[in-house]
DNA sequence: AGGTAATTTGGTCATATTACCAAATAGTAT
DNA sequence: ATACTATTTGGTAATATGACCAAATTACCT
């Protein structure tokens, strides 16, 4: 049996936030989106059926993530992938679930009911 | 202006949960060790510094993204990756960090005190 | 059967994530 | 300045995640 290197803490921290970043369905949308070429909020907007203030939050987290580079013109903001070869991961990912166990359901948050809210502020 | 081809949700729900399962420190630290062949859990346990019971709750959530494989022998049970391009993948994932924006922490949950517990059951 | 070691399962609790709305900000134009 | 549009920011609430402990399970022994 090999000896194992022990990496240190840090850095899988750091790699951890690059994936998590990109682990979520519509985040995977917009990047998939992206792989043509640059797109405005007001376009990634339409296509995530989402508030814009979410797509929004969205893309700044990925941002963040160090995933996306963002260019202003005028009144609107242009979002591109920073860093193309997450696009073959995606083929990677497919094989993971190719041949893969009967149920992988992940489950994602979906609001319940619009229900009514305080209107403090 | 391309027209965009709107992925079904389902399939990018799976997508990310593969991504949600290695979007872990302590899972990518696992998928390295894995890296060089099969490992029981009880070598996992002592690589990852967490209680077994919660390494144990990471390989299962691993197996059942599709990320892992499992063999039990007598007393042991072995893991070992199922899918080998992951690791290319982290290249990637260093790509982006590489001359990456200033800050990218992700901060992962750890437990505050041991504090007392009921001893309910 | 009873004993011991490895692993999994169930419970609980703290924290993280993500959704929406509402309001703030920024840019353009009238 | 006012009006209008695009985007971001702040707040709140629901859900998901991940840590540990304790107990259950499984397999191999005497």
């Amino acid at each position: 049996m090999t000896k194992l290197p022990a990496i240190p803490a840090g850095q899988l921290n750091r790699r951890a936030g690059v994936i998590k970043a990109l682990a979520h369905p519509s985040r995977l949308r917009i990047v998939l989106a992206l792989e043509r070429g640059e797109r405005c909020v007001c376009e990634l907007r339409q296509l995530v059926k989402a508030d814009v203030s979410t797509v929004s939050k969205h893309l700044a987290l990925m941002k963040r993530a160090g995933l996306l580079d963002e260019r202003k013109a005028g009144l609107y903001v242009y979002y591109r992938l920073r860093v193309p070869c997450i696009l073959r991961f995606l083929d990677c990912v497919d094989a993971v679930l190719e041949h893969a166990p009967p149920a992988t359901r992940p489950r994602h948050y979906v609001k319940k009911s619009p229900i009514k809210r305080r209107t403090t502020r």
